[in-house]
DNA sequence: AATCCGTGGGT
DNA sequence: TACCCAAGGAT
């Protein structure tokens, strides 16, 4: 249903004991104050069902809400969803997470992303379930001491579970405080000036529902690409699109080029069929997950003869065609291969796994990609007739 | 303070 | 293709 009202008209919002407004400051003003009632009506008219989100009316569960942010961190609602449903079956409780296997919560996690969350995730449990019995923290600063809750988070659950007055600032809210004030300051510059705008919005109530509402303003509306300026219920307080450069907006500071990185990957099969797999670091990139032995991951490329002496063990090595691309947030990968055959299952670092196993381990991407593509090359390979048309490429994950 | 952390979808 | 960007945190 469309609502053909006339948007809030700035000059009946002005307190009657005031001269009417002549200036900047003074609509600036008025902004501060018509913006959180404006959102709310729109919000109360277009609020989402997230699976996460308690029905109008009722009280949010703070489990559900603290799960749903940590796992939203740079993450698209269509992608966290069926994550968030696995888990909250498998771990009803903030209780029962905690008492999981990190493990178990890893493997869970594969595919998400940013692993340092699920390892983060799984201390908070412990520490709710163990240190804070079982309730978590209703202030910013108590959620602030929690492993894997930083400002964000923190002021989202304060605000969304326990009703505080806090002020969440997302990507998305930059995007609309930006706007709104036409402030022209790029990220991340910007951000502690978009905080304190954005804490000036914030209403003394419902600043949980305020802060859903931004989000959901962001997300549907005030968006990154073609903002669909003439149905969002502030356009008449919004300083960019009063400007023509709300499309603009936020500018961000120019980021310098991902580094392209090679490595070479050591496929390790032994008679039964198993290959090798080992675990990575608990620190750092893909933390605690599992992988395929590899060389170090270098800008400079590698020889074969140079790989093979950092090779986990001696055997004849045979190089696979193609190579497995994979990106990364600050640096592009490529991962040539290399397999060989071990008379037994060698004692060596790792584990021994059947591929049909792969789907038991915590590979994160780039380790399935790599599964992915020496299985088909080991598939296709040995007496295999030269190929003459199109190679289709099959899942095997 | 700048850099390091994944991945998938949109354009 | 090559970007952009997403309910950020830790160091």
């Amino acid at each position: 249903m469309r609502d053909t009202r006339p948007g809030p008209s700035l000059a009946s919002a002005m307190p009657r004991d005031h001269a009417p407004s002549r200036s900047a400051a003074d609509a600036g003003d008025a902004r501060t104050r018509q913006t959180a009632p404006a959102l709310l009506a729109w919000y109360d008219r277009h609020r989402r069902d997230l699976p996460w989100r308690a029905r109008p009316g009722e009280r949010p569960d703070p489990y559900h809400v603290w799960l749903s942010e940590i796992m939203l961190q740079q993450t698209t609602v269509a992608t966290v969803g069926p994550y968030y449903a696995r888990f909250l079956q498998r771990w009803p409780t903030v209780a029962a997470l905690a008492a999981a296997d990190l493990d178990a919560v890893l493997h869970a996690w594969q595919g998400l992303g940013y692993y340092a969350r699920a390892r983060n995730l799984h201390r908070c449990a412990k520490a709710v379930a163990g240190e804070h019995g079982g309730r978590f923290p209703e202030t910013e600063e108590g959620l602030l001491t929690l492993p894997g809750i930083g400002g964000y988070t923190a002021a989202a659950v304060a605000a969304i579970a326990f009703g505080a007055k806090a002020t969440p600032v997302d990507g998305n809210i930059e995007r609309v405080v930006a706007r709104l004030f036409a402030l022209e300051t790029p990220l991340p510059a910007s951000k502690p000036e978009l905080r304190r705008l954005a804490g000036l919005l914030t209403p003394e109530t419902r600043a949980g529902d305020f802060a859903q509402a931004m989000m959901d303003l962001g997300a549907t509306l005030c968006r990154p690409k073609a903002p669909l300026c003439l149905a969002c219920p502030l356009t008449a307080f919004c300083a960019a699109r009063a400007a023509g450069i709300a499309e603009t907006l936020p500018r961000r500071s120019p980021k310098r080029a991902r580094p392209q990185k090679h490595g070479v990957v050591f496929w390790i099969r032994c008679p039964d069929g198993a290959v090798l797999l080992r675990r990575r670091a608990e620190e750092g990139l893909l933390g605690g997950l599992m992988e395929f032995p590899s060389t170090d991951w270098r800008e400079e490329s590698w020889s074969v003869s140079a790989a093979i002496k950092a090779a986990p063990v001696k055997a004849d090595w045979q190089a696979l065609p193609g190579v497995v691309e994979h990106g990364f947030t600050h640096f592009d990968i490529d991962l040539t291969l290399l397999t060989g055959e071990v008379p037994a299952r060698t004692k060596l670092e790792g584990v021994w796994v059947k591929p049909e196993d792969f789907a038991g381990q915590a590979l994160p991407t780039l380790m399935k990609k790599v599964a992915r593509h020496a299985l088909a090359a080991l598939q296709d390979a040995p007496a295999a007739p030269p190929e003459t048309g199109r190679r289709k490429k099959k899942a095997s994950s």
